[in-house]
DNA sequence: TAATGCATTTCACTTATTGAAACGCTCTTT
DNA sequence: AAAGAGCGTTTCAATAAGTGAAATGCATTA
């Protein structure tokens, strides 16, 4: 034994992210991917199958039932949702404004995965599940790795014209676990107020699952003479 | 070797089910729910946590962020979604009213996966990833197996007064693997017509994961005078 | 026809998994 | 305070269990 990973369990766990990833995956293929011989990779996707997280049809193999039912789950679940609820709130108080917690999803894209709707009359809105592409949206480049040294990312008027969007990385470990976003009609906020909202966001985004920091954001923030 | 499935992975996904399924679980836990020795759960875990599918905090065991990242991709590649969103919008467009999909998630819940709104201005509406309970809702009695062989369940005014919604199970092999749903403010629907949508839901659920049988259904149901 | 690639089965090798036992620890009970 | 119970963790010898090369049959392709 290397050190105190189960060799099997981890290979298995690699062809279930490669089935994940490609969508539909040959037993050559996936085997390739998980640089595995056929017999096994064979073997374990019959265990994975049996189990529910991969189902076979006639283009091959494929995420299962299993797999949607643990994700939405754990989507649904405590993790980063209920994590990152309090933040959210914090966000959407100071601000008025909406706020969101991205995932990355397939290839290219991110979902949300908890929304608050801001308090003013004219607000940005988005729903859970909502894909967004990892281009030209805040979020997206957060999630894409793209957040510069500052710790957040402001696009102004990107997919979506008229709105600004702030965005900052929630970390797990040194990799970035979803993006943190308050998005705003861009007629209400300037560009200084953006960086100051950047910095705010970033505060809440590094502290969502840094359960040793206590939360002591002041957290108010003034858009165009309204405040919450 | 039993016959084809390796033990030590079963295990595991094992665990990681019961993982998901509580949110939280302590080692001497999950090694219960499993039916395994302390030692052997220990050694499971820590593979599932160095390959991110489980987290450790202070509470135990936490669902981690690769089972969301591979959830969601499941959720929005392929899979049941983008399989069934034909069937919902020829549901949409026939009825003019919001159909859902929905499947198990936490023990005594569902949740919503796919959303297509109605198109009368008076409509029911949800949201992906909202949580539906398995009493007393059509789709919940669906996803807990309590579809009579009629194929389909009625609610009139469950949970949520003035709706009715009409639900069928959209089978994988001999298992469950979701609730197609129609929901409809209940002053426009009468209980006959609910059979006949009822129907019309069981026909496009069973269609859903049947790629031979050619989607022939005409499809079109009037419901109080309006037609879509 | 031959050649290539895939899914599948078999089987001897031995590696890697296993679980009881023991330890330190923190609570709770006596 | 001492004893007891439960948990997380580590160790280690036994052996159960996973491994991959090779062989097979079946499609496609050249």
């Amino acid at each position: 034994m290397a050190d105190t990973s189960t060799r099997t369990v981890e290979r298995a766990l690699l062809l279930l992210g490669a089935v994940c990833d490609r969508g539909a995956v040959s037993l050559a293929d996936a085997a390739r991917d998980a640089s595995l011989s056929a017999s096994t990779a064979l073997r374990l996707l019959r265990t994975l199958e049996a189990t529910g997280f991969v189902r076979k049809d006639d283009d091959g193999y494929r995420p299962g039932m299993r797999i949607v039912q643990l994700g939405a789950q754990a989507l649904s679940h405590e993790s980063l949702v209920s994590l990152s609820g309090a933040a959210l709130d914090r966000l959407v108080a100071g601000t008025g404004e909406s706020a969101y917690l991205n995932v990355p999803a397939d290839d290219g894209h991110g979902i949300y995965i908890a929304v608050r709707e801001g308090t003013h009359s004219v607000r940005h809105t988005s729903w859970v599940g909502r894909r967004i592409p990892l281009t030209g949206t805040a979020a997206g480049r957060v999630l894409a790795g793209e957040a510069p040294a500052c710790g957040y990312v402001v696009v102004r008027n990107g997919v979506e014209p008229d709105v600004t969007a702030v965005a900052a990385p929630v970390m797990i470990g040194d990799r970035i676990a979803a993006s943190l976003s308050v998005v705003v009609p861009s007629y209400r906020i300037s560009e200084h107020q953006a960086e100051i909202l950047g910095q705010l966001v970033a505060g809440e985004a590094s502290g969502i699952l840094n359960t040793s920091t206590t939360p002591t954001h002041p957290g108010h923030l003034t858009i165009d003479g309204e405040s919450a």
